[in-house]
DNA sequence: CGTTCAACCTGGGCGC
DNA sequence: TGCGCCCAGGTTGAAC
């Protein structure tokens, strides 16, 4: 589920524990199968209790705590969380308790009226319902080795027309599998690249290096108002309903959604039924109508 | 380069 | 009710 929109709304949800002090740090289900943790639950938990968290990053769809260094020099580390398919920050009530993977309580740094009274909650947990997520502590190299420009591309919610087509314009794949790409483009998912190509008016199919310079900008355009849009109305809960804002509100943007998951509904545009095919395994949904080829703009 | 497949997991929905 | 199957927001690595 989480995508930049939904990975920006957790970060949002929690970038209020910067400043605070980790109490404890719990993997409720180490011993019952080995989750997805590096280094060991027991390392991350003596390097964690007792620190500052500085901020909370997001890069593409990561999230990244800083954790402030000790006194004896002990380096900067960041805890760097994949949400994946089915994975929640949440500082309420998580929708299942066997679902949770860790829970790190906090105690604000400064006992000020101020943050007493915004941050009542001071417990931050990681549910993940399939367990395919993951955690990992990591020093400078080991942050930049998972998030940096070698892994992630420009960030969607900035990406710009020459980004684009600088890095893409050559190659021979369809522009939707293109999008999925995260050294290409950082935070677009099976979701948002339907809908972005839908408002671009781009057939999924058509290769990059049929795109024209036209095309490029106004996917990137897209891209960005409807990324921030989508932020706005902090991510899409779709029907199982299983994504949550930090805080347990739903989501709003799925009902903005134009051709995700309504294969054979109308076409909102055009009236005719939208199209479901498979692209590297994975559902794509478009109208053949509204993204011919080239969409609105002339090519050839 | 690029694509395809399997794997990692749980659980909802469907047809029978 | 239950069983078997297909599907799902993501990522990675092996094989071709």
């Amino acid at each position: 589920m989480p995508e930049l929109p939904e990975v920006e709304t957790m970060r949002l949800g929690i970038s209020q524990f910067a400043g605070c002090r980790i109490q404890s740090v719990a993997f409720p289900r180490q011993s019952v199968r080995p989750i997805s943790v590096t280094p060991r639950p027991r390392t991350i938990i003596a390097k964690l209790v007792g620190r500052v968290i500085v901020a909370v990053h997001r890069y593409g769809k990561r999230i990244a705590i800083e954790i402030a260094g000790s006194e004896c020099g002990d380096a900067t580390h960041w805890l760097v969380i994949e949400p994946r398919m089915t994975g929640l920050l949440l500082v309420a009530d998580a929708p299942s308790p066997q679902h949770v993977r860790m829970q790190i309580q906090l105690s604000p740094l400064f006992s000020s009226v101020a943050k007493a009274s915004t941050s009542p909650l001071s417990q931050l947990l990681f549910w993940d319902r399939r367990g395919l997520g993951t955690v990992r502590l990591l020093g400078e190299p080991g942050l930049l080795a998972a998030c940096g420009p070698e892994r992630l591309g420009p960030d969607a919610l900035i990406v710009l027309g020459s980004d684009y087509s600088s890095r893409l314009h050559a190659s021979i794949r369809a522009i939707k599998v293109a999008l999925l790409d995260q050294r290409a483009v950082a935070g677009i998912g099976n979701i948002y690249a339907a809908e972005i190509l839908f408002l671009a008016g781009i057939d999924p199919r058509l290769p990059c290096c049929r795109l024209t310079g036209l095309m490029w900008e106004r996917l990137a355009t897209v891209t960005r108002e409807l990324l921030a849009e989508a932020v706005r109305l902090k991510g899409s809960t779709l029907g199982d309903a299983t994504y949550r804002t930090p805080n347990n509100a739903l989501g709003e943007f799925q009902l903005q959604h134009r051709v995700y998951g309504r294969q054979g509904l109308p076409c909102q545009a055009c009236l005719r039924p939208i199209q479901r095919i498979v692209q590297a395994q994975r559902s794509t949904f478009f109208c053949p109508q509204c993204q011919k080829r080239s969409g609105q703009s002339r090519s050839q």
